[in-house]
DNA sequence: TAGTTGTGTAGAATAGTTACTATATTTATA
DNA sequence: TATAAATATAGTAACTATTCTACACAACTA
């Protein structure tokens, strides 16, 4: 019997997945989780097959969780079910060890076969996204000035995004405030922006 | 038995609600729409008790839509269920005729307390956004949450959306750091907003 | 392999922001 | 017009962010 484990903090999101994950995998046993720290615990009482996740939930640092996950828990296999329309992120999260990215407005089929894939050890990614992330790697393409940033750094502009502070990314990085400080500036040098409305600007024009 | 009709342009939450309705009533009728359009199609064919949608989709005027229901469905109530954290919109759609508004991170208490007024004809707006609503409505107020600021308020929020800090427009106006501080304290207080961010998000949803 | 560059991490000193309080002035209202 | 409310203004103290410096370590390069 299949375990799953859904990390998100939407519960409406959750109950879908779940009602959808029962009707395809009858019987099998399904836990939920709200944030990475809850989510945390559940890992450490049971094995999981296949772990869906969000990647921004409030005081959440979902990038070192999926790292976590792969080093601890290689067993799972993570598949992330991005509400946020930012793609960006995508080819993160596959280096960090994800299995598969599904952007939130997949249809059945598409959750269906990407849960199907990464059960079989196989990635899936979107076709819309295969796209992108061809393009994005393809040399005629104009160069997306964020993924100058470490990945580090990438979690902080994140983070600022979000509208988070430098106190309150600290706490959610587990970090000093210097270093965090330190973070930014260099996101801010590497950028060339003088704020987080540039930092939104710059990040506008280039999330897809 | 009661017939309701879903609008949202993601799958997983429409399946995530549909799943919630089916337990709570049981028989129901229950139809889905990802956007305005194929929504109108469904109320040519049906009745509903109770339509569910989002405010931010794809290709759909959603606002315009809530009026059209009001007045060619009037018996149909509209309870809308925000997936974009923009609280903003909520007194909007609430004089265009909606009956409630969840926001998106809402408990599964909150959904079926939501539901369940709003078929007795009664009204819903959770705890947090009330407060908001009320502090806009109590005077006789313009619709445009900018309105209320004072000219000097007024000034210190442009200037802030133009990216200058405390210092700069302390130094623009000839001011006191502190007094420039005060200022902007209450632009936030009074826009409900709790960084730069937020203002700007605010300031384009009302074009300012 | 030695040197260089990039990354992740902070301590300490400095600079900037916010909260709290206060007060004079203007505007609205009974 | 008397009174209340809103506005514009700051001083001070507490808090938060930035800068500058530094160092370990990894990856790259000559």
């Amino acid at each position: 019997m299949k375990r799953f484990l859904l990390i998100d903090d939407h519960f409406v999101v959750r109950s879908g997945i779940n009602g959808l994950l029962s009707e395809i995998f009858n019987p099998c046993e399904i836990d939920e989780a709200d944030d990475t720290d809850s989510a945390s615990e559940k890992l450490k009482q049971h094995k999981y097959d296949l772990v869906m996740m969000d990647i921004n939930m409030p005081n959440s640092d979902t990038l070192g969780f999926m790292e976590f996950v792969r080093v601890k828990y290689p067993e799972a296999k993570v598949l992330i079910f991005s509400m946020s329309s930012e793609n960006i992120y995508a080819r993160r999260f596959l280096k960090a060890g994800a299995k598969g990215f599904l952007p939130k407005d997949s249809s059945l089929d598409e959750i269906n076969k990407a849960i199907t894939l990464v059960l079989n050890d196989r990635k899936y990614i979107s076709e819309s996204l295969a796209e992108i992330l061809a393009d994005a790697s393809s040399s005629n393409n104009p160069d997306n000035p964020f993924d100058k940033l470490s990945p580090r750094e990438f979690e902080v502009a994140t983070l600022l995004l979000s509208g988070q502070t430098i106190t309150e990314i600290s706490r959610t990085l587990n970090l000093q405030l210097s270093t965090v400080g330190t973070h930014k500036t260099r996101v801010f040098e590497k950028l060339k922006v003088n704020n987080v409305l540039e930092l939104k600007e710059l990040a506008n024009s280039y999330k897809i």
